[in-house]
RNA sequence: GGAGAGAUGGCUGAGUGGUUGAAAGCAGCGGUCUUGAAAACCGCCAGGGGUGAAAGCUCCUCGAGGGUUCGAAUCCCUCUCUCUCCGCCA
């Protein structure tokens, strides 16, 4: 959420973030609306403040004619002032559809264009996997191990269901314990969180009202989390912070349900794509500063980029281009972990940062030196998703004879060096 | 699922139609005193919006949303949540 106020003073910048974003928001309606409303506001207020004036004087009155008087006069205020509010009703409605569109405006880092294939590469790392053999896929390489098992998958949820099973789930286990690990002792504390949630959290990140065809809901109009970012937000709703207690770091872990409403042909195969999976996430709310939000937008990737590194994989970070970008989002960069049998990169991370697009929303705030109260900056990223992950773990680390060779970094959480 | 009680400022807690945005206490902040601290005493202390250069003026908020009324923390309706008892249950 912007300010109203911002919005009209900086009302180029917005425009021009909001198509770098590739996002349309009549913008004309909005300032008129919004004139609208503050001429109607105006109106009623100082209507009631003439109610509020006599209302006093009528309980200070002893004299019964004055009294009735003054009564019969506010009858009448009363019947014009419930004219105005209901004009201010009418357009206070579509005021708030309005400004519930109005997207953050991207940093001046992020690269123009259109869709993911604009994204633009920032760092590669590790050296693109090469066989001696023909590689096979990880579907192939998990079928054979007995891992997964996606038959039974689609028998009991349906297209995209799957079964993660003996090494498979071994192998997720033991990723979860290697992170929690790793991440715990970057000074995170672990949070596990509700993944069915009341809609306002969902328009605090940002998900809502854009993404509501991709968000499972309940008969009883509660919504599953398609990231644990959510409720996680929403645990720090209507809080006034310690500063000192900044920034907060949350390692949240839950599962994450997605309709994929929009990429019915896309990946239909294997566990790139699915509609319910795992992901430990990281959350920082951090001081209301530019310069404070860039820091730990820095740091959140750095540690995921050295997670994938731990377990060495082959990786490349990109800078989304605005087209790419969630409408909250100022910033973000993808790390994309490579897949030898689809001889390219797959998103496995996202971090962002919203300065306080979300904390507006979620009314998140914490008390500065000067007593006053501002809005935190809120920001994450992915730490690691199960079983995406596993794609390129086990493709990369796949081995002649089949087998698959657990990398260092987890032979403790998995007991033995080789699925075979 | 059934029966009942409740939701007031950072916290505790008064307040059942008229200068109550809200007593009192605690916590917090500033000051006096003190070498320093404590104690004592004095003062300040809710958030948000509109307008304004500022001072100020003004509106909203007592769980949320409606309603009754000239006027609502107080009366009515709906919802949410919390607590107690019963039932069911991993």
């Amino acid at each position: 959420m912007l300010d109203i106020k911002f919005i009209r003073e900086n009302l180029e910048a917005v425009k021009a973030g909001a198509q770098k974003k590739r996002m349309n928001v009549d913008f004309g309606a909005l300032i008129k609306l919004d004139d609208e409303r503050r001429e109607l506001l105006q109106l009623v207020e100082s209507k009631k403040a003439e109610q509020n004036r006599v209302s006093q004087d009528i309980a200070r009155a002893d004299n019964t004619t004055i009294r009735q008087q003054l009564i019969t006069e506010m009858r009448a205020v009363k019947e014009e002032l419930q004219v105005e509010e209901e004009k201010l009703k009418k357009v206070m409605g579509p005021w708030r559809e309005l400004m519930l569109q109005v997207p953050n405006i991207p940093d001046m880092s992020v690269p123009e264009g259109k869709d993911d294939a604009d994204n633009v590469m920032a760092k590669e790392w590790g050296e693109r996997t090469s066989f001696t053999f023909e590689p096979k896929d990880h579907i192939a390489i998990m079928k054979q191990l007995d891992m997964v098992d996606f038959e039974r998958g689609v028998k009991v949820h349906g297209f995209r269901g799957y079964y993660l099973q003996k090494a498979g789930a071994r192998l997720s286990w033991a990723i979860w314990n290697h992170a929690q690990q790793f991440f715990l002792e970057r000074g995170f504390d672990p949070l596990l969180v509700p993944t069915i949630v009341r809609k306002s959290n969902l328009y605090g990140t940002g998900h809502l009202p854009n993404e509501v065809e991709d968000i499972y809901q309940t008969q009883d109009e509660d919504y599953l989390i398609g990231t644990s970012e959510v409720s996680t937000m929403g645990y720090h709703t209507d809080d006034v912070l310690e500063k000192g207690t900044l920034p907060i770091k949350w390692l949240a872990f839950s599962p994450c349900y997605r309709r994929e409403a929009g990429s019915h042909g896309k990946d239909t195969k294997g566990l790139i794509r699915v509609h319910e999976f795992y992901k430990i996430e990281q959350v920082v709310l951090c001081e209301a500063s530019h310069e404070e939000s860039v820091k730990w937008h820095e740091w959140l990737n750095r540690n995921t980029e050295e997670f994938i590194e731990s377990l060495g994989i082959p990786y490349r970070t990109v800078v989304n281009c605005g087209g790419d970008l969630g409408q909250g989002q100022v910033k973000k960069y993808d790390i994309e972990l490579w897949v030898p049998g689809e001889k390219t990169y797959r998103e496995i991370s996202s971090a962002s940062y919203f300065h306080d697009f979300q904390t507006r929303r979620f009314n998140i705030r914490y008390k500065d030196e000067d007593g006053s109260l501002r809005y935190a900056h809120s920001l994450n990223c992915t730490a690691i998703p199960t079983p995406r992950i596993l794609v390129s773990l086990v493709e990369n680390f796949q081995q002649e004879d089949g087998s698959v060779k657990v990398p260092e970094a987890l032979v403790p959480y998995f007991g033995t060096d080789v699925i075979q």
